[in-house]
Parts: C-alpha cells; sequence; structure tokens
DNA sequence: AGCACGCCGACT
DNA sequence: GTCGGCGTGCTC
C-alpha cells in the first residue's frame, strides 16, 4: 500500500536547512495538489503554518509518518516545471532557499491577506447581453417607446451589439442604473461578468510596419536569426554604437520569433521603459505586448503576469525581474544595455537577470542577445574569446554630430587661486548658455561615499600595493583603507611623489549650487539628487519642470547621467571625473567610463551641437582621455590589460562571503573566523586567493555593519559547495549570535 | 528562524 | 516541591 506524497519547498525553512519536505497529500486534496501549485503546511515542532510549493508528486512508503498538506492555495499550477528547476539551479547559484526564488518569480498579487481573501482581485466587468433576439428585442422596444422611453432605448443599443458592458451602456443612454434593472427584471437581458486586464499600456496606438533594415543591419538581422532559429542554445553580443539602430533589429528578431509562435522577453534597464520607446513597441507589436516594471500597481503587475501566462501577450518588455515572465515557449531573449548594474539584485535572492537569461536560454535551445554600445567589460571579453557570438553595428545613421569635449586640469585651476568646484572654463561656458537661453547639466560624481586623497600639484593617489585598486579614506580612523584586502595605512603629511599638498576630494550638490548662486545671483538652479528626489516617480516632476520651465541650471549626480533627451541641453560639466574612478573597486574603470560617455552623451541632442566640460585632478587619465573620445574599443583593450593585471574578473570570478550585524565588534571576529576557514579549506587549490576581510565602501547601513571577504577563484560547482557550506555552519555557530551571513557572486559593492 | 524539550536556581 | 531561566537540537 502507497500513500500520495507531494515533495515540497517549504518557505519558513532558512538557508541553512532548506530541502525539500515530504508531506502527506490528504484524500481530498489529490489531484488537486500538482507541481507547481502553493500549499500551506504544517512545519516545525509547533506545526505552525507555512507557505511552501509543491516541487513533485509521488508516492511514499505507509511506514512514514508523515503530516498532511493543510491547505492548497491555487487551484492551477502558477509554476511551470521549468521554473522549479530554476529555482533550484537559483538556490544552488545564488545561495538562496527554493522558496526565496520561488518568491521572485511570482507577482505579488497572487498572494492573499490575513484575512484569507486575496490581495489583488481578478478584475472583471458587469457586461449585459439579450436574452431574445435581436429581432424580438427591437419589436418589444418599439412596443415599449410611449411607456418607457428610457427601457426602449437601452433595448434597441443592445439589439446592435451582442454584448455591452453595462457601464458603457448606461454612459452611452444615460439612463440610470433602475432602467436597466427593469429591463434584467423583465428578462429581456441578462448580465455576466467578463474578465478585464489592467492594462499599463497605451490602447489605441496606430500600427506601423517594422522599419527597414540598412545593409548593416541587415547583415547583422541574418546571422542572428540563423542562430535564433538553429533550435540550439546560443549567446551573442550586439555591439552597437550609439544611434546604429539595435532596437531595429532587435524589432526584426522578435517579429520572426512571434511568427514562429514563440514568445520573446526584452529586458531594459528601468530607465530606459519610458512611454515613448513603450509607444514604438506598441505600434508594431501592438496587443502582443506585456510590460513588466517596477512601478506597476500589484493589480496591473498581476494582470500583466496572467495575460503572459495564458498565451494573450508573447511579447514581454520589462525590467530585471520580467526575466520570470511565464511564457510558455521561448524563442529568444534579448537584454538591452546589458552593462547596467541594475540587471543585478541587490537582495536576496542576489541573481543576476543575464545568468538567469543564460540559463533559461540554455534550457530552452534558444539565443540570447546582448546589446549596448558600451558592454560589459566581461561580456566583450567573451564575445572576444569566441564564447560569445560577436556582431557590430558601427555606421551611425541620422548622424549627429558627437559633442565637443574639453577637459580641464583641476590642478591647474588650483594653483591658480581657484578653490572651487566650478573650473573658470565651465564658468564661462555657462555663462554663454544662460545668455543664448540654453540649458546645462552640471554632473556631481559621488560614486563611492568615501573621500578620495590626491595631491593638488601632481595628482597622486594612493594604490593597494596588494590589489592595485585605490584606497579611500576613512575619516573615523583617519586612515587609507583597501576595500579589497583590508590594507590599511597612514596618510603621509605631504604627497609622498612630489611633496605637494594632498587634497581631500568629495563634494556635494549643496555645495555646488551656493557656488553657483553666487556666480550667477538670480539664475534659478534645479538640484536633483538622491535626497530631493526620495517620494517615488518625483525625479519626473523635476525632469519635466527641467524641460518645461528651461530652468538654465540643472545639477544632480546618478540620474542625470542617464534619463530622457533635453533637446535644449548643449552644455553638460562632468565636476569631478575622478570620484568614481579612485572608489577601490576592480569596476572603478568600467564605471567611470560609462558614467562618462552617457553624461557627455546627454548634451547637443536636439538640433543644436553640443559642447561638454570635464573636470578632472589627473587630466592625463587614459579612461578619462578614451570616455572624452568616446572610445570604448580603446578602453576595453586598456581595461582587460589591466584586468589581467590585476586577475580579476573577467580572467577569474570573484565570489564574496559577507557579514552583517549591529554589533560591530562581533561582525568583525565572524568575518575572520570565515576567513580562516577559507584558508584552510582553499589552501591546497591552486590559482585560488582570498582577499580581506574589508569593510563595505559603506560600512554601516541601519545600523548594521558591513564586512565581506573576496575569493578570486575560477568558480566551480566545488568553491560553490565550500561557501555554501560554510554560511550553513555559522548559521549553527554561537559565535555568529547576531550575525548575518550571505554569499554572492561578483558583488556589486554598495 | 522559531519552537519544544530539558536541566538548573529561587520561590510561595 | 514547582515555576521559569536559557541552552540545545530539530524542522517531512
Amino acid at each position: 500500500m502507497s500513500l500520495p506524497v507531494a515533495r515540497i519547498a517549504v518557505a519558513a525553512a532558512t538557508y541553512s536547512f532548506d530541502r525539500p519536505f515530504d508531506y502527506l497529500i490528504p484524500d481530498e486534496f489529490v489531484g488537486r495538489v500538482r507541481p507547481g501549485c502553493r500549499v500551506t503546511v504544517p512545519f516545525g515542532r509547533g506545526n505552525r503554518p507555512s507557505e511552501g510549493a509543491v516541487l513533485a508528486v509521488g508516492d511514499g512508503s505507509q511506514r512514514e509518518i508523515l503530516k498532511p498538506i493543510a491547505c492548497v492555495m491555487d487551484s492551477e499550477p502558477v509554476l511551470s516545471e521549468r521554473q522549479l528547476k530554476l529555482a533550484l539551479f537559483m538556490r544552488e547559484r545564488f545561495f538562496c532557499t527554493v522558496y526565496d526564488a520561488i518568491k521572485a518569480m511570482l507577482p505579488a498579487g497572487l498572494w492573499f491577506d490575513n484575512r484569507g481573501n486575496r490581495r489583488v482581485k481578478d478584475k472583471t466587468v458587469e457586461i449585459a447581453r439579450l436574452c431574445v433576439s435581436s429581432e424580438e428585442g427591437l419589436r418589444i422596444a418599439q412596443a415599449k417607446r410611449l411607456r418607457s422611453p428610457r427601457q426602449a432605448e437601452l433595448l434597441e443599443l443592445l439589439c446592435s451589439f451582442e454584448a455591452l458592458p453595462v457601464r458603457d451602456l448606461l454612459n452611452h443612454t444615460g439612463a440610470t442604473r433602475a432602467v436597466f434593472n427593469a429591463l434584467k427584471k423583465a428578462e429581456l437581458v441578462e448580465t455576466f461578468e467578463r474578465e478585464v486586464f489592467r492594462r499599463p499600456v497605451l490602447s489605441n496606438v496606430e500600427r506601423q510596419e517594422i522599419p527597414v533594415l540598412n545593409a548593416e543591419q541587415q547583415k547583422a538581422f541574418t546571422a542572428l536569426s540563423a542562430l535564433a532559429v538553429s533550435g540550439q542554445a546560443s549567446a551573442a553580443l550586439l555591439l552597437g554604437v550609439t544611434g546604429s539602430g539595435k532596437t531595429s533589429v532587435y524589432v526584426h528578431l522578435i517579429a520572426q520569433q512571434l511568427s514562429l509562435g514563440k514568445g520573446v522577453i526584452l529586458l531594459v534597464p528601468e530607465i530606459a521603459l519610458t512611454p515613448q520607446m513603450l509607444h514604438t513597441f506598441t505600434s508594431y507589436f501592438g496587443d502582443e505586448i506585456a510590460v513588466l516594471h517596477s512601478s506597476l500597481s500589484p493589480g496591473e503587475r498581476y494582470d500583466e503576469w496572467k495575460r503572459i501566462r495564458s498565451g494573450q501577450a508573447r511579447l514581454v518588455i520589462g525590467t530585471r525581474s520580467a526575466i520570470f515572465a511565464p511564457i510558455g515557449e521561448l524563442g529568444l531573449v534579448i537584454i538591452d544595455e546589458e552593462q547596467e548594474e541594475s540587471y543585478k539584485s541587490e537582495n536576496n535572492p542576489r541573481y543576476h537577470a543575464r545568468d538567469v537569461a543564460k540559463y533559461l536560454c540554455a534550457k530552452s535551445n534558444c539565443l540570447l542577445l546582448l546589446g549596448s554600445a558600451t558592454p560589459d567589460i566581461a561580456t566583450r571579453y567573451y564575445a572576444e574569446i569566441g564564447r560569445y557570438h560577436f556582431f557590430r553595428l558601427d555606421q551611425r545613421y541620422n548622424e549627429q554630430a558627437l559633442p565637443a569635449v574639453r577637459i580641464v586640469d583641476m590642478k591647474r585651476e588650483l594653483r591658480r587661486g581657484n578653490t572651487g568646484d566650478l573650473s573658470s572654463l565651465l564658468c564661462e561656458e555657462l555663462r554663454e548658455n544662460i545668455r543664448r537661453g540654453e540649458q546645462s547639466i552640471l554632473f556631481l560624481n559621488r560614486r563611492g561615499a568615501h573621500k578620495l586623497i590626491s595631491c593638488g600639484d601632481c595628482g597622486f593617489t594612493y594604490k593597494c600595493p596588494r590589489c592595485s585598486v585605490s584606497l579611500t579614506y576613512h575619516s573615523s580612523n583617519r586612515r587609507l583603507m583597501c576595500h579589497y584586502c583590508g590594507h590599511v595605512q597612514w596618510v603621509d603629511a605631504a604627497c609622498p611623489e612630489c611633496g605637494g599638498t594632498l587634497k581631500y576630494l568629495g563634494t556635494g550638490t549643496q555645495n555646488v549650487e551656493a557656488q553657483l548662486n553666487e556666480l550667477f545671483p538670480g539664475v534659478p538652479v534645479l538640484r536633483m539628487d538622491t535626497d530631493t528626489v526620495a517620494p517615488a516617480g518625483s525625479h519626473e516632476i523635476l525632469f519635466d519642470r527641467f524641460r518645461k520651465e528651461k530652468i538654465p541650471i540643472m545639477v544632480g549626480t546618478q540620474m542625470v547621467t542617464k534619463g530622457l533627451n533635453f533637446e535644449n541641453v548643449t552644455l553638460v560639466g562632468v565636476l569631478s571625473a575622478d570620484q568614481s574612478l579612485y572608489s577601490g573597486d576592480y569596476r572603478a574603470g568600467e564605471r567611470t567610463f560609462s558614467l562618462i560617455t552617457q553624461v557627455v552623451g546627454r548634451s547637443g541632442r536636439g538640433t543644436k551641437p553640443g559642447r561638454a566640460v570635464i573636470q578632472t585632478f589627473t587630466p592625463e587619465n587614459q579612461t578619462i582621455l578614451q570616455a572624452a573620445e568616446q572610445d570604448y574599443d580603446a578602453f576595453y583593450h586598456s581595461e582587460i590589460e589591466l584586468r589581467r593585471l590585476q586577475n580579476a574578473p573577467p580572467i577569474c570570478d570573484m565570489l564574496s562571503i559577507t557579514c552583517t550585524g549591529m554589533d560591530e565588534d562581533q561582525v568583525r571576529k565572524g568575518i575572520h573566523s570565515i576567513r580562516h576557514w577559507l584558508e584552510e579549506a582553499l589552501s591546497d587549490q591552486r590559482g585560488v586567493s582570498v582577499l580581506g576581510p574589508a569593510p563595505l565602501p559603506v560600512v554601516k547601513v541601519n545600523n548594521h555593519f558591513r564586512y565581506r571577504v573576496n575569493i578570486v577563484c575560477q568558480a566551480n560547482a566545488e568553491i560553490r559547495r565550500l561557501l555554501s557550506q560554510i554560511i550553513i555552519e555559522c548559521g549553527s555557530d554561537k559565535r555568529f549570535k547576531g550575525v548575518s551571513v550571505f554569499a554572492d557572486s561578483d558583488p556589486i559593492d554598495s
């Protein structure tokens, strides 16, 4: 005698004991409990109820004493077999529980509140329909005309349609609900509920033919489409300079997959998901599109998810988590601007959408297309060594001149007695722009919250003797520190190279605003930084004001680098190009390059030519020169050499273990013992080195201190298992009380 | 994590 | 005698 048993991933399990648990399927649930359904089960000694997801169903022997499933949350599976496998993969890859992975895959609207109601209800409309034939209906309407003209009118209208939403019916006739109810009572009409979707996308967009490709685009498309229809898994990089029309190639590939009956996911960074962009895609693909991004309401998100799952929408456009869209038969995944850091999740599960996409494309035997003008160094490297196919679009059509870029040596400014943040050249240019009624954007590079120390005379900066990354200054202990290996040293009284004065760099937007007010009294300045854009969506309002009110100057951090086109902006100033260059991270150069190229690209988007001024203490720095020239190829080649020297990704992989907790001392002790474990376990491994521990660039967040060790290695299953084991052991070690531990691959410092 | 079980000290 | 302190171990 065997019993029906379900294997379940339980929400209450923590990473240290996350494994499938077997539960009995009670008779009344047999058939309803299927893989991919969520259930609730009693868990632990106290049998407290916990959510879970059914991974498999099967038979168990009777001898086992299993607890029974308490209830079934879904009448239909909400996860496909593929998604269940993906969740298991994510556990191995991203050091999270299976249920963590599952939660990331499903829309929040699928959960219940504490009263047991679904938080987001299926939205329906009430539809009216005739109970009699339309001829019959018209006759009755005629007969009723004198006695009840409103009813007659309503009835007549309904006769010319099959069925009509009650609301529309009443709106058109101006009748009240009572009139309609009378008809219903007379059994002339009936109503039923029809499910509708809350669509975030604009409907009534005029359809448009997909764009014609030029010769270069056509060549890339031909090669890519051959890969896409080959029935084999592949990955490709499409390196297309700005204005080369990558999107047109995407559109053709998408159209091809849709015509083959396959689904497509197009991932974009948050900022790229603008109404204009959606409008364009809607004009090509109409209702086939579903949109998924963070500012949808739970209802909208849930409905888009259902439209995808039912196959009504087969083109998904969305941000990071859209990679989990429940597409039946996946034919293609495109990641646009693939170097964007927003594709990596900063909290549990710490997945990178690109890794998930790789997995899915491999399992679905389809093409993963990574597109960018400035790809991630790692992606470009893989393309270069043949791991990815590599295609380029080098022609810029609708030719727009690149902004004229000038680099200002801030050391010289300092020598000339200008101690402010604005060079004399930039001031002149600003004045000129104000005079002409054109707008300017000043970008303040504040990446890396800590200060950088640089020589005001020769531009010297401190480098770690072991890691060849810059050291950052910690005002708390007044020492320099390396964020990879934890190396610490004192600051010299004078520049060790030339004996000049050491300068502490790092300014805020308020500071710059004050300087601008002094220089240009009465000229309005708009400030954009994390402080001024606290409420969600408010930066759109600020951008809008900037555009409409033609405010002469905008000063901002990160968010001004991306975003929309401002026709009237003809001057861009980068105030502290160095700041991110010496942030003490192996990605510093990459980040600086893309930051500068992006911000320079904000200038001269309209008909007037643009100018850019880059202020730096190291005007001879190669990365800054390459960014000013917008020479991505040159940058790639020098950067990859540097990575080779540093033995940094993509030459090697980087894994990390991080400890966080309220008690800094405990966290430090914890991370040190982790370092010792790692060293011991990896001592016999060649080509593996353990760096750190070191504090994160911002050591304390929400009263939690954060310290990290980095493991430079060739990441394989064995090393991942070791990390997993270490995290698990920390969970049951009393020295780690109050300290939480997590692992991450290729962490982004923040 | 969260809960029960168990083995010691203070107390009506 | 027992009530409750926290340390220990397990979760189908």
